[in-house]
DNA sequence: TAAAGTTTTGACAACGATACCAATTCGCGC
DNA sequence: GCGCGAATTGGTATCGTTGTCAAAACTTTA
């Protein structure tokens, strides 16, 4: 409480210790949960802490005990919302089990290998990487022995690697299943950098679908940083030719809206001539003038899921390395069509092709 | 390079100097920059430490030199995109200076105090406050010695406290100096919590430009967190009465777009029957649908600062502790009318009173 | 070549906490 | 009241690095 005068050394367990009448020993048990300790004791060097401000001092801790409860986050994409959101999900579930995050900005100019080189300093417990973050910081990680943790892109075969992310393929699944029931005949898909799991994985997944209905062909187009300012540029060109997709599933919704600007520039309609399907549901989806009929990430789950592998990796408990996949849920807005001509039918989870619709175009 | 076999142990200072043949103390002086070292002894060091894969451990340094190189990020408001171009820059600039962030969340359930705690025990080198957290945490920081600087509110009289933010005065003097300029004669103010220095300040600053054209009395409503969704429906309260503002400031571009939303929905034109004016410049107010007339921050310069601030703070040499305000940029987009009645003249950033202009309404 | 000055190096202790082990205390049944 | 096992406590060494200081190596100058 009283805290120490301005200039006064920080305290340490040794001056709580000599407070008490105890040992720097006990102290130390009064601050680990499991450690063997009386509640007379511990009540006493609770107070004399309390009293001279004591905190046990992390880095000392970790030192001996080789346990940092630090946890690098290493971002390359500071664009999209949807981290934001992520970062404090994450964040809160990281505190709830005891752990920090110490966010590496990797992004453009920033030297991969110097940020990744200093967090491996603070002998993080794990790492955890999102979507575009190049695949040599994984192999350094696992060579030292620090868990990974893929966040939105794919495992790709690294030893002490698990992924967390979107089932990717049922999305782009799912997105063309929702556009061909909306009577939608000729969807195109626009991606985001053409090598990215994210990217790979939603088209595949929205290739799967149309191929079961028959459609075999479908433009594409890849807008490289998934930022509204690229997306539309991208978009205006991929638009600016004759033979137009009636349709377009985007890798994420800022470029849904891009989507959307490019569309209303060129003077086709949405949903009317040109319907859009996102993902990630960012607030600008639930905007009056957008309404982007998107798919949502269990963000929730996902974090959850993130806190507890790292958990369990801290408690040296370190559990099968492996991919989890999340399924999304699909929110119709008003960026696709409301209904098929053929009248909903919402049970209806399978093929449109037997509804008639009236051709786009 | 070789790195080492998995399960064996990672390597320390020791280990190098046994292979180069020096004594650990000149290890260490080999990853020293200002030490005192030969430059044939550093490069044997050097070497040697490649072979092994050796990085020196932060937290051993850390504990010994009292600086941990690691500063606090104590966020509250996670739903800003701004934020996290915030920290994007921020991250970047203090990796510039070998400084790492520890992203703490201090939103709704979360205890703060308990958050603080956490981060204190890494002995944090400093910490980085924005908007609402509640003061007793910087209390808490100059207690323990740990400078604070308070990004986008103002200082209040915290011992060891810095203060970046936007002239958040000067930035509502502008709001409303162009809402005249272009003809409007009822502005209204939408804030976020009334008892923060950013709707405070920028308030204030709107007050003061109105009462120089001789306008005493305007609406105001406060919106609470700042977001999209309760904006709107603050926004959609607010615009439900008969005595309608002509024009809203609104404390950021999220709030604007609801106003916006809320206005198209009452069948307002915007920037006809009602102008809008933001803050932030995120990238939504590029878009077509919105195109948000708003006022950018300065955030490279900020973040700048502020790394500036936190290294000077890390080296010693703790600066004269003060405010820094930036001023902002007014970007002219159409959510504003183009230009008053009376012609537009650029050259004139002063009262806009002599202009007969139309009475709204 | 010797003396004086400068730079580089190594030995040692210390940062603050905890693992480990031995010593002590406690509780309980007879 | 005594003996036994269990729970608690204290002492010591250690985690890996760096500040300090004295010794050693190297330069320069006379």
């Amino acid at each position: 409480m009283a805290g120490q005068r301005a200039g006064s050394r920080i305290p340490n367990a040794q001056d709580v210790a000599k407070l008490a009448g105890v040992s720097p020993s006990t102290v130390s048990r009064a601050f680990v949960d499991e450690a063997s300790i009386s509640a007379h004791k511990k009540a006493r060097v609770l107070e004399a802490a309390g009293k001279l401000g004591y905190r046990p001092n992390a880095m000392a801790s970790s030192l001996r005990t080789r346990k940092s409860r630090l946890v690098g986050i290493l971002l390359e994409e500071f664009t999209n919302p949807f981290f934001l959101r992520t970062l404090e999900l994450l964040t809160r579930e990281l505190q709830k089990v005891g752990l920090h995050a110490i966010v590496v900005n990797a992004s453009h100019d920033i030297s991969v290998d110097e940020a990744i080189d200093l967090i491996i300093q603070f002998r993080i417990n794990a790492l955890i990487v999102s979507s575009d973050i190049p695949l040599n910081v994984e192999f350094e990680c696992s060579k030292m022995n620090i868990p990974v943790v893929s966040f939105a892109r794919t495992e790709r075969r690294i030893p002490n690697s698990t992924g967390i992310c979107l089932d990717d393929f049922s999305a782009g699944y799912e997105a063309a299943r929702h556009l061909l029931e909306k009577g939608y005949r000729r969807p195109g898909f626009v991606g985001g950098f053409p090598d990215v799991s994210v990217t790979v994985d939603r088209c595949a997944g929205f290739r799967e679908r149309l191929a079961e209905s028959g459609i075999r062909q479908f433009a594409t187009t890849f807008v490289g940083d998934n930022t509204y300012d690229t997306g539309l540029a991208a978009c205006r060109e991929f638009l600016a030719g004759s033979d137009l997709p009636d349709s377009l599933f985007c890798v994420n919704d800022q470029v849904a809206v891009a989507a959307i600007d490019a569309s209303l520039e060129r003077g086709l309609s949405v949903p009317g001539d040109i319907g859009v399907i996102g993902v990630d549901d960012i607030w600008v989806t639930r905007t009056r003038s957008y309404s982007v009929t998107t798919i949502t990430q269990p963000l929730e789950a996902m974090s959850e899921a993130m806190a507890a592998v790292l958990a369990d990796h801290n408690s040296g408990s370190a559990r099968q390395r492996q991919t989890l996949r999340f399924e999304g849920r699909l929110v119709e807005r008003e960026s696709t069509r409301r209904a098929a001509a053929s009248g909903e039918d919402p049970a209806r989870t399978d093929s449109a092709a037997p509804a008639a619709v009236p051709v786009q175009k």
